[in-house]
DNA sequence: AAATCACTCAACCGCCCATAT
DNA sequence: AATATGGGCGGTTGAGTGATT
């Protein structure tokens, strides 16, 4: 049996919204919430599909959107999540507050895809259209990639869990129309965002800071850094994590076995923690380091002798082997840039 | 001034997924 | 377990508008 139409199609306005529509649809919102969109047109007076009342509100209508111009650092992030996520519009608009899925595909679409495009970088897969990699940069590039794969596992379902929390909070009343009880703002952005904070706290690449603690501390692959995991970062990582759903769960396992985690290694979905001799007596006992070598990185990080390589040690970058050079160094300064856009640092501090 | 072209973006469409029954 | 339903997502379209000829 085929999919019914959301609505009834015949004598439903489409098109452009009028001021008056937008008034109608906005009072009842506000006075009602928008319960069952399905039904919302018909108690609103709009001859509408519910589904274009929804599109209205959340792409336009919604007060806590921002409209206009997008920001350099805006345009960044966008790119550099694309890079990480590629078409998933929502889970990157979760990462722009105030900004919609919608308005962010239209962006990308007519702006920065060109402007890639027309610096010579494939928008697609964010790489130079001349590239031609060697064995050894091709499999630099591959475990990139799985890293990029990996934490965009993570970040989609981070995405979820904000959309999940922000429709128990934003829906809080399943009462009927007309209830004066039920009477407020549905989106009230002083109350939404202490509760949206804790979703968009952990925006770092958690992956990324873990290998720029690494970079900087470590002189072999299993002595780490505390500071490579910052309580904070770790424990706001772990908790949204820890409640992922099965399908978040089976795709960050999916992501971590393309990683070259083994399927019973990670204690915590998928992300490969372990407390034997990665652990750091720091004082702080509850933090866990992730094990790198374990999870394929080391073959990025360490030579085939599990030395720095001398240029992420600070030595003389002559004495990096010619795999290490090149392309890889490319890639080194677009995923610090990543790492710098998304958890906020400072521009141009060194990671690689 | 009119015609044409290029661009933007609001809105629609079809599909998928989660949930309710 | 199967089916119905609603909501959400990404791809696409086309009306509106400004620039160019």
């Amino acid at each position: 049996m085929g999919r019914p139409p959301c609505c009834e199609k015949v004598g439903l306005k489409k098109g452009p919204w009028t001021p008056e529509e937008d008034r109608k649809l906005l009072a009842y919102i506000e006075q009602y919430g928008h319960g069952s969109w399905r039904a919302l047109p018909a108690k609103a007076g709009l001859k509408r599909c519910g589904k274009s009342c929804r599109l209205r509100w959340t792409n336009y209508l919604r007060p806590d959107i921002r409209r206009g111009k997008f920001s350099l650092q805006e345009e960044q992030t966008i790119i550099q999540l694309h890079a990480l996520l590629g078409n998933r519009w929502s889970v990157i608009a979760s990462h722009l507050p105030k900004r919609t899925d919608n308005e962010i595909k239209n962006h990308w679409n007519t702006h920065l895809k060109k402007r890639l495009t027309k610096m010579g970088i494939d928008p697609v897969t964010h790489k130079p259209k001349t590239h031609a990699l060697g064995p050894d940069q091709l499999k630099d590039a591959a475990n990139l990639s799985h890293m990029a794969q990996w934490e965009g596992a993570r970040l989609e379902a981070e995405a979820r869990l904000v959309r999940e929390s922000k429709l128990q909070v934003l829906n809080p009343f399943k009462t009927q129309p007309g209830s004066s009880a039920s009477a407020q703002l549905v989106y009230e952005p002083t109350t939404i965002a202490p509760l949206l904070h804790p979703p968009l706290q952990p925006l770092c690449l958690d992956v990324l800071t873990a290998w720029q603690g690494s970079w900087l501390k470590a002189p072999k692959y299993n002595a780490y850094s505390a500071s490579t995991f910052s309580s904070a970062s770790s424990i706001d990582f772990l908790a949204p994590t820890s409640n992922f759903s099965k399908k978040d769960e089976a795709m960050i396992m999916k992501a971590g076995a393309d990683f070259g985690i083994p399927n019973n290694f990670p204690d915590v979905q998928g992300m490969a923690y372990s407390t034997d001799d990665d652990s750091l007596a720091t004082g702080n006992e509850s933090i866990l380091l992730p094990n790198f070598m374990e999870a394929g990185l080391g073959e990025i990080l360490f030579d085939d002798s599990n030395q720095l390589y001398p240029s992420i040690t600070g030595a003389n970058s002559g004495d990096v082997p010619a795999s290490c050079c090149g392309d890889i160094e490319e890639n080194k300064n677009y995923w610090n840039n990543i790492l710098n856009l998304v958890n906020g640092l400072p521009s141009g501090s060194p990671v690689f």
